[in-house]
DNA sequence: TCCGCTCTTGACCAGACGATCAAGAATTAA
DNA sequence: TTAATTCTTGATCGTCTGGTCAAGAGCGGA
């Protein structure tokens, strides 16, 4: 008779503190770095001893892929929900909106990407080339679409995606700078969202 | 008879060694990171020693810093440049073209900036809050006053320059993430000038 | 209650790394 | 040539850090 094989069921303390793990690792691995991290950070924000976290996670590197992953599909769902069928500059403008609000309430994450994609991408490298490449063309042709259709100014639609990210990316990525240049006033996202909104606004309407 | 103080002069081998290191330091810290880096790395990169190296320079962070310094100057001449006197798009425009050429030809410097702010800018905060925000401002109220004249549509000025940097960093900052969406054709870079001169440009243009 | 499994931890290890030092080699100025 | 100064390095130190291990504590099902 063949062994089952064994289900790797989960226990109750087991999913409760691989949340506590991951949670407490995207703020030291964002605010440090992959390599400016300790694993000993990590277990003292969680309240957990190195060992008992090296016991959920077997490798440093686990824990970082790990949160990079649980945090990846969240990040781009704002694109997925381009919507073909909406109007343009409307669809744009409240991709754009979302952008930046998630830059804002959760700038952590967004620094996690920056850093991991601004020394090589060698963790989520794949994930770039395969599902994102596929989410950015699919939307990108959304565009395309409609630029054809003489609904937009004519501009390249990666292109347009790449200027959408840097600039909504950027209040979260460079926030120091953002601080000390425009002062910490609590109205600079607003400001920032209309900016932009209008920027992109002005620069897609067909003339 | 007082004693004249020790003027440091620089001899030859101090003047070409200290060249050698910094260049090796913007390769290495701007591809690892301060903490990724390492003394041994960028000893061996420029070929001394590692206690040769910190003979010129005490300390690893004083290596990082002096780096730091050496290219920030250069980083904000583009933005220097503008010319209140000048044609208000056509400033504009040739700054953006300036600033994505700068990302494409040095990208390393590029991510030397990125990955300092992005980690608090602990080193430069200083500059951030004295000149860098000095020379933005005085940019800043340039293109208010063009904004007043009628001669470009109103948009914030700390917000538009920071959608510039965003957006022309991005190539260099992003760039295996640029490659893996939109592949490593020889005119990214191209289309990308073309793209963000054109959104710029209408998004300014007044109506 | 008992037993097997999961969970937790103090102690420890090996390697990496920043930094020091003493001593010798090279360079420079006279 | 000589002497002072600058430059170079092998060896070494102390610390930090990722990861291991063995042993014990806690938990849940029968």
């Amino acid at each position: 008779m063949v062994e089952a094989t064994t289900i790797p069921r989960k226990t109750r303390i087991q999913a409760q503190n691989e949340e506590l793990i991951l949670k407490a690792a995207l703020e030291v691995f964002s605010a440090y770095g992959f390599r400016g991290a300790t694993v000993d950070q990590i277990a003292t924000r969680c309240g957990l001893s190195k060992p008992n976290l090296l016991y959920y996670f077997r490798r440093k590197e686990d824990i970082y892929v790990a949160v990079l992953e649980h945090t990846l599909h969240d990040w781009l769902e704002p694109l997925r929900n381009l919507d073909p069928g909406g109007e343009p500059i409307e669809e744009i403008t409240r991709y754009i909106r979302t952008k930046i609000r998630l830059s804002r309430d959760n700038p952590k994450a967004s620094r996690l990407f920056a850093n991991e994609i601004l020394h090589g991408a060698t963790a989520i490298g794949a994930y770039l080339k395969g599902p994102l490449k596929a989410l950015v063309d699919e939307k990108a042709a959304i565009i395309r679409g409609w630029t054809a259709e003489g609904r937009l100014n004519a501009l390249d639609p990666h292109h347009l995606i790449f200027a959408i990210w840097a600039t909504t990316q950027h209040y979260a990525d460079f926030e120091p700078q953002v601080q000390a240049v425009a002062g910490h006033a609590p109205d600079v996202m607003r400001r920032a969202e209309e900016t932009l909104t209008k920027l992109f606004v002005e620069g897609l309407r067909p003339r």
